[in-house]
DNA sequence: CGATGCGTTGATAACTTTCAAATTTAGTGG
DNA sequence: CCACTAAATTTGAAAGTTATCAACGCATCG
């Protein structure tokens, strides 16, 4: 069953960044409650802004786990190769969103840009520290970890669906967190889509085809989707 | 698509356990390194034993996440209901594994005893409480939830294969968990196989018989599959 | 012994993939 | 800016896989 995309081999590996001078934080901006936006401000105090051109391999499954990241602008896929070179994506990773975060000590995943991205680099050593001292950060490292769970979970029950189901549900979820109305920019190819709910291109294209067809949706240019009838596709998202 | 299991309606709710007073633990058993069995010892200490009647609830998935538990005996199978009515198993628990760790305030999953069980109960709180004087703990609780992130990362994967991939796979979970040799004991149904694996019950029967006709196997009984040719299995294990 | 639940097997239908080709979009050099 | 090539997306037809519907066998339990 080789239905996905095999590695590209157009990525290319970086030399991890220097930190720039981790300078001890006296103080950082708590959110409310530590939850909408856990680490936030605390992070930016101590991390590197590095930029990835699209495509470019930001860390690599086995690789060390030595940093965390966030992304400032663009966009970040997470994925993971299988035996047979199926490629299968973990997750997309929006501005804003942060990624990268481990248990163990290496990656259990690669990470990719997907467009052009702006991305803060932070040590991992920098922020367990700082979490050792601040309970609101640890709290914050521990909310992220959920978050992660939760979508892994979110993502398991994606893929027992028919593919309208997955189609709508992804298409639902980047609404959601895009949230620019019922427009949805896709920075993501087909490919990716495809990976991501294990399901092939031609699957993922026909299905918009077919929910364009019942005036579900609207695809005005291929990275571009606008949601006509939300009931519609939330009554696929079973 | 109603391809899996309804709720079944002979599962019926139990009050939650009075917890014996956590009498304050002035010392817990290390395992080596805390990995092997995070928080193994300490919990004994401070917990009740329950028993569960097959098909018994455990806990509810939205019910608020007040306990941890842990298999003593007997196996559990952690699941979420769609709206349409089928059932997605998140995962089977068995001798020795804790479930039930949450992040927020309330399950996301429900839980249920596959057979009688005896399950140890422990008030979060009391683990919480014990987590923030004493590392040791906290780092296993944090090697659980990343053991939880893991199984469902895992579990990702194992639904974008095909029917025989995804059977072979969970055969050599099954058989790396139990550990016998070669022989393998099923306490779930093919039914509970089945909502997990994201397939029929035909298919994984079908499939079984398959494998079994390709000398990969043997099924001796419903309940016990012996390993006949691993390597071939692992080749399907892609 | 008959009812009941669980598992297997068979035939057919539905869905998704595969293979192929057409079409659109994006990027490049003149 | 246009022409041209490469890449991405869409569409079509056929094949493959899994689900659905139905029947049967087998064991357990009153």
């Amino acid at each position: 069953m080789l239905t996905q995309t095999s590695v590209s081999a157009d990525t290319f590996r970086r030399s991890i960044p220097p930190t720039r001078n981790a300078a001890p934080v006296a103080r950082h901006d708590l959110d409310d409650a530590g939850e909408r936006e856990p680490l936030g401000h605390s992070m930016h105090l101590m991390g590197a802004t590095m930029s990835f051109p699209r495509n470019a391999e930001i860390f690599g499954e086995d690789e060390p786990a030595e940093y965390i990241y966030k992304v400032i602008s663009g966009s970040v896929r997470t994925y993971k190769v299988l035996n047979d070179g199926r490629r299968q994506i973990g997750g997309f990773y929006l501005s804003g969103d942060i990624f990268g975060l481990e248990f163990a000590d290496e990656h259990t995943l690669s990470a990719e840009a997907i467009t052009d991205a702006k991305i803060l680099v932070i040590k991992r050593s920098a922020i367990t520290a700082l979490a050792q001292r601040d309970a609101a950060i640890a709290r914050g490292l521990f909310v992220l970890t959920g978050r992660e769970l939760r979508q892994a979970q979110q993502h398991v029950l994606l893929l027992v669906k028919s593919a309208q189901e997955r189609v709508a549900s992804f298409l639902l979820e980047m609404a959601a967190r895009g949230s620019a109305g019922n427009s949805i920019e896709l920075p993501m190819s087909r490919q990716d889509i495809a990976d991501y709910l294990g399901l092939t291109i031609e699957t993922v294209s026909r299905t918009l085809t077919s929910l364009e067809s019942a005036a579900a949706i609207e695809v005005p240019t291929s990275r571009r989707i606008v949601v006509r009838n939300r009931s519609a596709l939330n009554r696929l998202n079973a």
